[in-house]
RNA sequence: GCGGGAGUAGCUCAGUCGGUAGAGCGACAGUCUUCCAAACUGUAGGUCGCGGGUUCGAAUCUCGUCUCCCGCUCCA
């Protein structure tokens, strides 16, 4: 099958059987904002749980917290948030170059003599004061200004591309908006660095350690596409690592095979994904890498490992005026931690998953043709472990397996149908990525044996009504 | 953001010259069946993405708009 006809039969297949839904879809929709439906959710979650255990509960020294997604204004301005992305750009539309209008201001002021260049700047200064854009655009204009690739003033209207969402706090309303001004999280990462302190001291922790958090992101992406891979409103699952300066570029190492050891865990083999190593570092970083999933559009990022230095945590104490640094014991000294960061996408993740288990198959024989989707999941993230089928609808058989159905769905759960043939009934529970299926029949009532149906290899066989349970929860033990 | 393509039933799609909307699959209720969908009967589902215009009449022509997909661009 074509890759590019791959990502739409996932998106319809995700809309058919209940796992992700476009938001608001009965008003048109709402542009690259999406919904779990009932498989989707618990696929989601199953894959948040299993991040969560794999960090803390798998590690002696990492916690997790859970901050909340609105914070002081000033955390963003302190992350660099603030200053680095909410400039006025504007397009050339010839050359599609996109440009700061301050930068492409001043390289024309430069080319003019020193009253032309200083008057100019002055009233560009003024109209950025004002956020007059219209202003800004007729200045441009007027001083024919002209785009470097196309050489034409060609221009679009000047806009406003802050990626963060802002709302406002408090009912009040104030004389200046900027003052209830407050924004949505673009990162879940400060919530866990405003926190160390509290988390390093009311813990006990000793570094090294680490604070896991999973939770939704905003951004206010200009371009947003690729299905969930890009979404304006997402979730992420990130763990921030606190180490002695100097030792970091090992835990870099350490976090790298780490977190590919846990991609490889999903069954996902070596050759689906990369690494890519940043060469052009962001500006709080000294090592970074991309894990990249082969998804059907192709090598994309769906987690990122970052050597982030000091530089959040020094910025924090700097902006807030609070001491952010940890007596090292064993070495007797003060520091600012530095910080190794693992970030992963969740719905990414979702999606990496949901590629990686959709296979159309083809099962036609001499006789006949057929074929079937079916979604290959690990048995411990499918949303349905276990569905229990009676073979008929009366004789009794409804009646045991109501009770396996009973003592079965404390423990992950179960889907229960007595509809229509059994051929279907299995193949309907291919489609949402059911491991197994049991079915009750006759003989059941004679030696308590059940059929069991394994989803991949389509194969059956007989085990005891009693081993069930154990063999669903053998084939979902995580750790 | 620019360029291209597309929106008709839950899904995949048909719908001629402008004349009050159809199929297959799926779903639901039964029948049959006694371990791998597509056997039989019946039922439900659509302001043809949304809004304006042309027309006696618009799924169809036209303008606008929203959404999705592809390419380029961007991505702390």
């Amino acid at each position: 099958m074509a890759n590019d006809n791959k990502l739409q039969s996932i998106i319809a297949h995700c809309k058919e059987y209940g796992f992700i839904f476009q938001s608001s879809e009965i008003y048109d929709g709402l542009g690259a904002v999406y919904d779990y439906g009932q498989y989707g959710a618990e696929l989601k979650k199953n894959i948040r749980d299993y991040w969560w255990n794999s960090m803390t509960r798998m590690h002696d020294n990492i916690v997790g917290i859970d901050a909340a997604i609105f914070m002081h204004p000033t955390v963003w301005k302190a992350s660099g948030h603030v200053d680095n992305f909410s400039d006025p750009m504007i397009d050339n539309k010839d050359s599609k170059k996109r440009y700061r209008v301050d930068h492409l201001i001043e390289a024309h002021a430069e080319t003019l003599n020193e009253n032309e260049s200083a008057s100019l700047l002055q009233k560009m200064e003024q109209l950025l004061a004002s956020d007059d854009f219209a202003g800004l655009k007729t200045l441009i204009e007027e001083n024919n200004i002209k785009c470097s690739v196309s050489d034409t003033a060609n221009w679009t209207d000047v806009r406003q591309f802050n990626l963060m969402f802002a709302t406002e706090m408090g009912a009040v309303a104030s004389d200046n908006p900027e003052d209830n001004k407050v924004y949505l999280r673009p990162e879940t990462a400060q919530g866990i660095f405003v926190n160390f302190l509290n988390v390093q001291k009311t813990g006990r922790m000793k570094i090294p350690f680490g604070i896991a958090q999973t939770g939704k992101a905003f951004r206010n992406e200009i371009v947003a596409r690729g299905f969930i891979f890009r979404m304006r409103e997402f979730e992420q699952m990130e763990m921030q690592f606190f180490v002695r300066p100097g030792t970091q570029k090992e835990w870099y190492e350490y976090w790298k095979e780490t977190r590919m050891q846990w991609h490889r865990s999903l069954g996902i083999p070596d050759t689906r994904y990369r690494f890519h190593d940043h060469v052009k570092l962001a500006h709080y970083a000294d090592a970074a890498c991309d894990i990249e999933y082969d998804f059907p559009m192709g090598f994309k990022e769906v987690e990122g490992i970052h050597s982030r230095t000091d530089f959040d945590l020094k910025n924090h104490q700097q902006f807030s005026g609070k001491k952010l640094t940890y007596f090292d014991t064993e070495i007797n000294q003060h520091y600012i931690p530095y910080v190794v960061e693992t970030s992963i996408g969740l719905d990414r993740t979702v999606m990496m998953i949901l590629s990686e288990a959709y296979q159309e198959e083809d099962l036609s024989t001499a006789e006949k043709q057929d074929s079937r989707v079916v979604l290959k999941f690990p048995a411990m993230l499918s949303p349905i472990k276990l569905a229990i089928l009676p073979l008929l609808k009366r004789d009794g058989l409804p009646e045991i397996a109501r009770e396996l159905m009973d003592s079965c769905r404390p423990h992950f759960k179960c889907f229960y149908e007595e509809k229509d043939t059994i051929g279907k009934r299995y193949r309907r529970q291919d489609a949402i990525g059911t491991p197994f299926c049991v079915t009750i029949d006759h003989q059941t009532k004679e030696d308590q044996t059940v059929t069991i149906r394994y989803r991949d290899a389509m194969t059956q066989e007989r085990v005891p009504l009693a081993a069930v349970k154990d063999i669903v929860m053998k084939a979902i033990q995580t750790f």
